[in-house]
DNA sequence: ACAATATATTACGTATCAGTATTATTCAGG
DNA sequence: CCTGAATAATACTGATACGTAATATATTGT
């Protein structure tokens, strides 16, 4: 049983490309002023880009992420005044969540640096083997919510 | 201009896979009484259990990490007996880095829960499609350090 | 040999994410 | 209508990774 070494194990491969499109995320906000947008907020912002007024809970299923990181993640997202926790009226355990003005307007130029990157990044790569790794990727994801339920 | 939803971004499906097999794989060190193993440490033990006696910033490179970041790695899994350092005799700059005995003999039963996790999520992935996805993945890494020269 | 440069490591601060426990609220069944 | 299970959000802790700056040591050009 050879384990792979790094460069030819699937996982090293996957964490190895998150940090580093990431890395180069920060690096393009920084470039273009937009210091303010951070990539953790992308998940949650395209969220909200799509429907505003969203629970914290729901937003959350959307981007991926746990409750818990939730929390932390929207402080830090209010204090750069891009979006406002409001109580839902139907339920007092929950908060709507909405952009503010500054949220709304970072969607013209937060989609451009986004583009602009991954254009960059994925240039060189014929557009099927990427729609077969955005596919294998699902599929890893799949498996392992599978692997959750167990 | 389109922004792809979550579920169709690259960005979102890279990162989430890896965020996902990372938490998997914790569970499986946790579920074997292999609690003293993180996901963080593989790509140390990996390049160690290939060649012992590497210094600090080789290490780094075969791991993808940064300098900054190397140190408190290997602070944490010196702490846990797995590693040591020792002063490079020809380098009064730097260190080598060896494994102990437990940091040895972990490499069996780490590289079998590995193992197992990744067949498990990648079992019902046509191996054509992982090599690809691995190729991408390769080239993203390529496309992303060609940026940092620029 | 000496100054300038390069390399290795460390220190510190910030961002990000998960797991566990806690609190407040809602809801369903008797 | 009350009690227990489920749900929403948070607090707290620990792990992981980066960037910047500081420090110590080496190497290189003159």
């Amino acid at each position: 049983m050879n384990l792979p070494l790094p460069p030819d194990c699937p996982y090293y491969l996957i964490s190895r490309a998150a940090l580093s499109i990431t890395s180069h995320l920060k690096k393009g906000f920084s470039d273009e002023g937009a210091d303010i947008i951070k990539p953790a907020y992308l998940g949650v912002l395209l969220a909200l880009w799509d429907e505003d007024g969203l629970k914290a809970n729901e937003l959350g299923k959307r981007a991926g992420l746990e409750p818990s990181t939730m929390t932390g993640l929207l402080d830090r997202m209010e204090k750069d005044d891009l979006l406002r926790r409001e109580p839902d009226p139907n339920d007092r355990r929950a908060h709507r969540i909405y952009l503010t003005r500054a949220g709304v307007d970072a969607k013209t130029f937060t989609t451009k640096i986004l583009s602009n990157l991954l254009e960059k990044v994925l240039r060189t790569i014929p557009e099927n083997d990427i729609e077969t790794t955005k596919n294998v990727l699902r599929t890893i994801l799949l498996n392992c919510s599978r692997e959750d339920v167990k």
